[in-house]
DNA sequence: TTCTAGACCGACAGTCGGTTTGTAATGGAG
DNA sequence: CTCCATTACAAACCGACTGTCGGTCTAGAA
């Protein structure tokens, strides 16, 4: 049962691969199954066969960019940073990552939407909202009792931001204000340990790569 | 021309009554415009006659919420109160009104998506983004320069957690976390000219009840 | 009274998401 | 090697939806 599975697989990935593409291009609704079945060269009952539906097969993209953006940030956070460190690094890697429209569209503007709100956050909470939080807990700025709280606002202006660079281009400036942003978050109250040690399960995934 | 001209107002008014209660239970998506059609007891053609099609009746759904909703705020919001105040005053109020199912589908959720997010940005401008960009300016607690970008961190981190708020139901938590991320954002930086005082029309919409 | 413009009607075409029925081929059981 | 369950894929088909278009009716101007 080899060579059945590996062709299942390919042609899956495929599938996912434009479907991601079109998503993208022509936001979820502006883009038909049909579209999908003529780029892949596929029958509908093939792509059927291996998503439920539409809104099946956008999960599936949506995981997958995910999971892609949760390494690309861990990789760039140089390890052994402080907590601090670690969230300015990471989120200025998301901003410049989100300079995808890829990410853009899919991530940020209709999966809330598609997926609708509470699975959006179900689902990023796996991914970088989890490292997130994570990681603003190791910095000890904010107490535990607003520590969700703090890092849901948190990922929404970084979010926005993201979106905002995508569209006026003004890079540098953005980076700068989020600094600034986060240096007067961090400011706030200081429980008193010091400056807390990150390790390196607080930004690994929890998750393995989704397979549905 | 009046008992015409009223007769039709009146019908658009009806129409739009009901598409907003369609939209914020069932979604964009989930609405169909026949829907609309039988709950309102109108025809195809003179539903069309009024809205060029599903996304302009969404469009001016959206306006007349933004609008109301914009009302409220600037009501809530003791006049005469120092601009820190009413920016903690506002952002209060703001959650709260977006407790209504209404605001968090419609506004929230399905009008980056629906609209675009940049056309979504673009009214948004006229409405809770001018005011709250408006007041933080007068706080001066922000570089001009910063200005534009912290205003939309900001709001971004005020809706979302309008939408906790209204899942999660923790209202008093939530708000006094509010609370304390503005009271971190405005004791950042300070260019010394002091608090700055609020001028009426800081809060005032520009605009008139739109009408498309 | 005549005529025009705007409110309203309803049938229709085209598209879309999803279902169902059918076929070819692979790989393990006997 | 044979048989059969399973898997990948194909294609016709269905109901629902959006948007269009020719047409009707009536209020109010001329």
């Amino acid at each position: 049962m080899n060579l059945k599975a590996e062709r299942g697989a390919a042609t899956r990935d495929r599938v996912l691969g434009i479907a991601t593409r079109l998503f993208s291009e022509h936001g979820y609704d502006g883009t038909s199954i049909e579209m999908v079945l003529h780029e892949s060269a596929l029958s509908r009952g093939a792509l059927y066969h291996h998503f439920a539906g539409k809104d099946a097969l956008f999960e599936a993209v949506f995981e997958a960019v995910e999971t892609r953006i949760g390494r690309e940030i861990a990789a760039t956070v140089t390890s052994g940073a402080s907590a601090e460190q670690a969230l300015r690094e990471g989120s200025l890697a998301w901003i410049r990552l989100a300079g995808d429209k890829v990410i853009q569209r899919i991530v940020l503007i209709d999966a809330p939407s598609v997926l609708g709100w509470e699975k959006w956050r179900e689902l990023e909470a796996r991914h970088a909202f989890g490292m997130l939080k994570r990681t603003l807990r190791a910095t000890r700025a904010v107490r535990e009792e607003y520590l969700e709280i703090h890092a849901h606002m948190l990922l929404a202006a970084i979010n926005e931001i993201a979106l905002l660079v995508a569209r006026t281009g003004q890079t540098e400036q953005a980076e700068r204000a989020v600094e600034d942003f986060l240096a007067r978050l961090l400011d706030g109250e200081r429980p008193g340990q010091g400056p807390g040690a990150l390790a390196a399960s607080d930004l690994a995934e929890r998750d393995a790569p989704t397979t549905t």
